[in-house]
DNA sequence: CGAACTATTGATGCGTTTCAAGACGCGTGG
DNA sequence: CCACGCGTCTTGAAACGCATCAATAGTTCG
């Protein structure tokens, strides 16, 4: 948060609280399921997790993908049954706390919970970019956009990640996260691959034509070119 | 919002301040256009809106729908540039305040700006419904969810709305929000009317087999089951 | 009354899914 | 240490859903 707005030591001591408590997860275990009742909120500090529905049939649709200092289960709390699962993509630490502790920020740190009201629409401008992708892009546009999102989300999680990076899904959550099947994610990685915009080895990726791929794929980067100087000084 | 939480007078009254001033728009005319600097943010008092981006290739996503009582623009204050275009789909009635209006808002009434949040978190939900209609259901079942969505929303601001109701939309605009082509959608509205879910004449929908349309397109209503009780009580 | 948009319907083609089969990698237990 | 099983990746062939193209009828509005 520190990154967006200058935080007064009082704020920076209140976001510390809520990070009192650590939970560790394995890749694959589930942080909450959906229909669960959800009284809790979690930051994750470390991993990469995301969230998903099942459809009546079975399908899975990939919502989001998280990374560390994102804030989770935030929908969850609007309603008495969690409307989306939750689950761990690698080795993860997540804090919990309360509800509660959500509402006293309210009291206390308006600002606070105006910069988290902001993340949320950071957020919910991410899926309309989404929502634009499945409506009206090809398999080729989704796949490439979501490579180049991972990697600039992981960036900037670790500075150290230029253009090559391990990719930490399988070809089937791709899928799910694009509205394609496994196979032709397949196919289109290796048509991305064979036109040089990026190369492949073992779980790595590595973005080779950045330029090329970013027009192909219709991407925009969500987390540039904010605006927050209307938010009231801290205090 | 009173419907959902109590408000105290202090508040009603704050709220009442953000809607002094009045526009109207006719439809079709663009209140905020994409890469437009925004500095205002409204509040729908009557009438439809959507909001759409345009890509590339000239296709058009539409993201969502607005009716009364929707806070607009809040996305495009966090940006230098709106990422979206705000444009009537009937006559309008909006209420412009400025940026700073919120600002003050977060300070003075902290709790009514948890609220304006929260109503960002539902819609983000709405999104990621609409998303895993784009990614996993057939195109059947997205022009029957956006059936039923107009219809629950419509009927939310007009309690006299039963099952029947204007569309407003073209067919165009129908495909443009479900990412499907003009042609398409009349032949699944076509096929909904031969199957006795829903019967046509002449701009207005019935809906003639909720259940069988419901179950057909997936369709969860996210107004519904909120539960705000952890808010800070009103002062 | 004409122009422009909107709805409707048919024929054809393309992109993506589905089904199927084999290769590769990886962890587990014998 | 090897054999086995399971998940993931890869590739091909066929089928299907939706798009595209095209032509006509209906509707709205100046």
């Amino acid at each position: 948060m520190s990154a967006h707005i200058a935080l007064t030591q009082n704020e920076i001591d209140a976001l510390a609280r809520l990070e009192e408590r650590n939970r560790t997860l394995k890749r694959g275990s589930v942080l909450r399921r959906s229909s669960d009742s959800g009284n809790e909120l979690f930051v994750l500090r470390k991993g990469c997790m995301m969230t998903y529905v099942i459809l009546g049939d079975g399908a899975r649709q990939i919502l989001r993908f998280h990374f560390p200092g994102d804030m989770l289960g935030l929908s969850s709390i609007l309603y008495e049954e969690a409307p989306e699962t939750i689950c761990a993509l690698s080795e993860c630490v997540v804090c919990p706390f309360e509800k509660s502790g959500l509402s006293e920020l309210v009291e206390t740190h308006p600002r606070l919970a105006a910069m988290i009201l902001v993340y949320g629409q950071i957020e919910r401008i991410a899926l309309t970019d989404r929502l634009a992708a499945l409506g009206r892009t090809s398999a080729k546009a989704r796949v490439g956009s979501l490579l180049l999102e991972l990697r600039n989300r992981l960036r900037a999680a670790d500075r150290e990640i230029g253009d090559s990076f391990a990719l930490g899904l399988t070809q089937e959550e791709i899928g799910d996260a694009t509205g394609l099947t496994a196979v032709h994610v397949n196919r289109m990685l290796r048509q991305l691959e064979e036109e040089g915009m990026i190369a492949r080895t073992g779980g790595r990726v590595t973005i080779r034509d950045e330029i090329a791929l970013t027009a192909a794929s219709n991407y925009v980067d969500r987390h540039r070119g904010l605006d927050l100087a209307w938010l009231p000084k801290g205090r």
